[in-house]
DNA sequence: TTCCTTGCAAACGATTTGCATTGGA
DNA sequence: TCCAATGCAAATCGTTTGCAAGGAA
């Protein structure tokens, strides 16, 4: 078992939460995608064989732990994706014709500029915790 | 009458959308608000005058003549605020706890620098088209 | 008249929840 | 045994749409 796996299980175990097929299915499916994906498109990836209440409250689960973040920037549906002390810090482009959300990393040269305006723009009453550059555009397919 | 009343009309009239007064009260309740806001949260600005349907519809209207932009960094509901060629460009504090959004802008070397990061990142297949920096964090209420 | 806009109510669809059952520790 | 996890069906709730009435050009 990889050692993602193991960070998961171990999160999971220190909040008496446990790690299920279902929940382990979530998480790599995840671990695969290479973006946040909605739950109906983690059920094209596992199959029916998990039911939708169960789906959704897998992520839920997930959610709560720590484990899952979810990605706003989609009408009508919400993507989990992993949260980012396992899958590292990343961006997102968005395609404004299909929707679909992929992540990018950035050279953490720039990354620590990006890091620094952040702690700059949010200057006042707000405490900064985390932030991502949504990039809208269209992607190669939708071009 | 204002000139972003102005400007708002002459697009609309471009297109032969009517600027009605539902579709105006929409638009003053954006201009005045500092941050995106929901059909809900416009609805107690503008009060029950205004049934559902029609606000749904004013705010597609608007947004398919791109006076408004939606913003999808909130659970469940979808919050529009006046398109940048209006209201100028701005980044976005979001409150993990309620969820709320305030605009910020950030002072222009800062965005140009933030512009030039944008155009390298997105480098290969993605046309990048537009940006957001979403700032999570905690509010001044929320803190 | 003609077409856009409005309002009400019904329809939608993603997500959530009640409740009885199953399964692991 | 005991409590978390599961599955099905029903319920929520924001949002959309059908259709008939109202209004502007």
């Amino acid at each position: 078992m990889s050692s993602m796996e193991d960070q998961v299980r171990r999160r999971l175990g220190e909040r008496g939460v446990r790690y299920t097929p279902h929940r382990r299915a979530v998480v790599t499916a995840l671990a695969r995608a290479d973006g946040p994906r909605s739950a109906a498109e983690l059920r094209d990836d596992i199959g029916d064989s998990i039911p939708v209440s169960s789906l959704y409250r897998s992520l839920g689960v997930l959610e709560r732990a720590g484990v899952l973040t979810p990605h706003l920037g989609s009408r009508d549906v919400i993507r989990y994706e992993l949260a980012e002390w396992i899958s590292g810090h990343h961006h997102h482009l968005v395609c404004i014709d299909c929707g679909s959300v992929e992540d990018v990393t950035v050279p953490s040269p720039v990354e620590s500029e990006v890091r620094s305006l952040v702690a700059g723009i949010a200057g006042g009453s707000f405490t900064p915790l985390a932030h991502t550059l949504e990039i809208e555009g269209r992607c190669a397919r939708c071009a």
